[in-house]
This record gives C-alpha cells, sequence and structure tokens, in this order.
DNA sequence: CTTGACTCTATAGTCGGCTATAGAGTTTAA
DNA sequence: TTAAACTCTATAGCCGACTATAGAGTCAAG
C-alpha cells in the first residue's frame, strides 16, 4: 500500500550524522535515545556503523514533537513501546492526552495562582516609599515576605 | 527596637534537627543551604554542633515560600545575600518579582498553546473509530502526529 | 556510665535529558 | 595513499535540589 512511493532513490540510508542534520538533534542524543529504545537503526554495518532509512527522520522528529508537547521521553517510549506488542496503542494514547491536558489544567491554575501572589508582593511592595524607615537595616520585602510567610503558611 | 519582645525564653537555641523539625525541612537540606549560604548557624559549639536562633525559623521559611513563589535558591540567594551589603535590596526584589511575573506570562500562553494543541490532537483521534483498518499496523494517532510533524513543523 | 539518639564531615548517588571526552577504528575525496 | 572527517564504545560530567551513606564523635536520660 505504501510501496508506489514516487521516492526515486529505492533506500538511501543515511548514517547517524545525516540523521542528526536532517532532525537538528545532535549525534549524541541519537545514541541516547538509542539506549532508551525510543529508536534504532535498521542496520549496522559490519564495522558498527549505524544506518537508518527515513523513516527513522520521521521518528526523531516525532519524538521531538511529543517533547515539545510536554511529553518525557519515558511517556514517549511508552507510546512508541506499545507497538511491538501489534496492540492497541490507541488506549494507552489517548489516555496518555487525556491525563496530559488534566495536568495542564493543574499548571495553569497554580501559575495563575503565583502570578496572583506575586502581584500582591509586588504592589504591597511598590506603595512603599523606598526611604521608608524599614528599610533601613533589611529589605521591607523580605520581612513582609517572611513574616506573611509565618502567617498564611 | 526589637528587644522588648515578650519572648519569656531569653535565648532558646536550636540544634539542627529542631530546626528542621520546626520546619519541617530535612536536617540535609539544611545543611545543603548553608553550603550555598542561605543560611548560618549564629553559633557553633566546640564539637562542631550548630546552634540556631529562632530567626533561622522564619529564614527557612522565607526559602520555602519563595521556593513555592517559583524562585530558585540562587535567586533566594541573591534576595537574602544584598543585606549583607547594607544596601537597597529593594530595586533587586522589584526587579526580581517584575522578571518572574513575566516569566509566568509566557508560561501561560504557552500552556494555554500547549493545551490547545493537544486537545486538538486528541479530538481528532477520538473520532476516529478504534477499528480504523488505519490502526491495523500502528496506533494511527501516532501515525497522524508523526506527519503532522512533519509537515507543520 | 552506658546506651541510644543525635550530630559532624565528606563523598556519592538520584532524576531527566542531555553534552563532552578519550582513544580507537572507518570511510571518502583528493 | 594519505589525511580529514566521520563513527564507534565507554565513561564522566552537567544542571538543580536534594537524599543517602559511612564512619566518627557528642549529648542527655536513666
Amino acid at each position: 500500500m505504501r510501496k508506489l512511493s514516487e521516492n526515486r532513490s529505492p533506500e538511501k540510508l543515511l548514517k547517524i550524522g545525516e540523521l542528526a542534520e536532517q532532525t537538528d538533534v545532535a549525534v549524541g542524543t541519537i545514541r541516547y535515545y538509542e539506549t532508551l529504545e525510543l529508536i534504532e537503526p535498521t542496520h549496522r554495518s559490519e564495522s558498527g556503523y549505524r544506518y537508518y532509512t527515513a523513516d527513522a527522520v520521521k521518528r526523531v522528529q516525532f519524538i521531538k514533537k511529543a517533547q515539545s508537547l510536554q511529553f518525557s521521553l519515558s511517556e514517549i517510549q511508552q507510546i512508541l513501546g506499545v507497538r511491538h506488542q501489534g496492540d492497541p496503542a490507541c488506549p494507552l494514547v489517548r489516555d496518555l492526552l487525556d491525563r496530559k491536558i488534566a495536568e495542564l489544567d493543574v499548571q495553569l491554575d497554580r501559575i495563575k495562582m503565583l502570578k496572583v501572589e506575586l502581584e500582591a508582593y509586588r504592589d504591597r511592595w511598590t506603595d512603599r516609599p523606598l526611604d521608608d524607615p524599614d528599610s533601613q537595616e533589611l529589605c521591607s520585602l523580605i520581612e513582609e515576605v517572611a513574616e506573611h510567610t509565618l502567617s498564611s503558611d
């Protein structure tokens, strides 16, 4: 079904450096991914050189994309790994997506709250004139925050 | 000015374990903070035991609070450190607060965008029936994402 | 005065995701 | 054929914020 590709070079194999260049990922990183079983060369020369098909480019790009979506390498390994069991990756992936989205919601809430809190400190701080006698010994904000720490947390 | 405190125990010094307990921070962590010059015992016994005044409790709590506000230990060190120069900690702190708030805005944007993207993947995925022939060989989402990776990024 | 809980220092390990280095072998273009 | 550029493995280091361990010394209650 996909063997009719119009790729005229029938099977140009890439060396690791070429794969690295095409994906804009360091050679060392690709070897590192291999130790995590995220990718594997399709072939090894007698001398041990790794050779990759064009699929590898997609795979590396997939890894990068997934990373940019906040998936850890171990989660990516799970996603890619299920493939080997000839099985339903789908529920797993859907699950991961759902969980990740939920995590993002938590992060959003947390960051919003942090922001409100920091703004409160900043505003309280800004009102206070710089030559406030309290500043004499120690920055007043530090005291303030410290004190707040004691009472509010 | 603050010597009129109604603290009846005139100067109860804490050993590191007591400080740790009162702040709910591990002993090792306190020693670690000391290596970063975030805190210092007011006194050392001949045998080398650290002794802290009650201020240390505040200081540790301040550190924890600042950490919870996303400040790194090195930023906290800056804040606490300026104190030693008998100087204007204030502009620095205001600056740090402003920068931190700006950082949070960036994080918020990023996370919102991530969420939109993840939701799009999830939805596209959910529409696709589980017995879709495309799923035969490999979870279709993986293919999809991978393909998207290629074209969109 | 002993015993158990505490403390000391120094060093190493953890996590995640790499990067860097050494030392050796391989490929490729001139 | 030679020299540059590549590749190999194995190992160590980096960041931040710790945690854990070993081996030795100290303090306080019974």
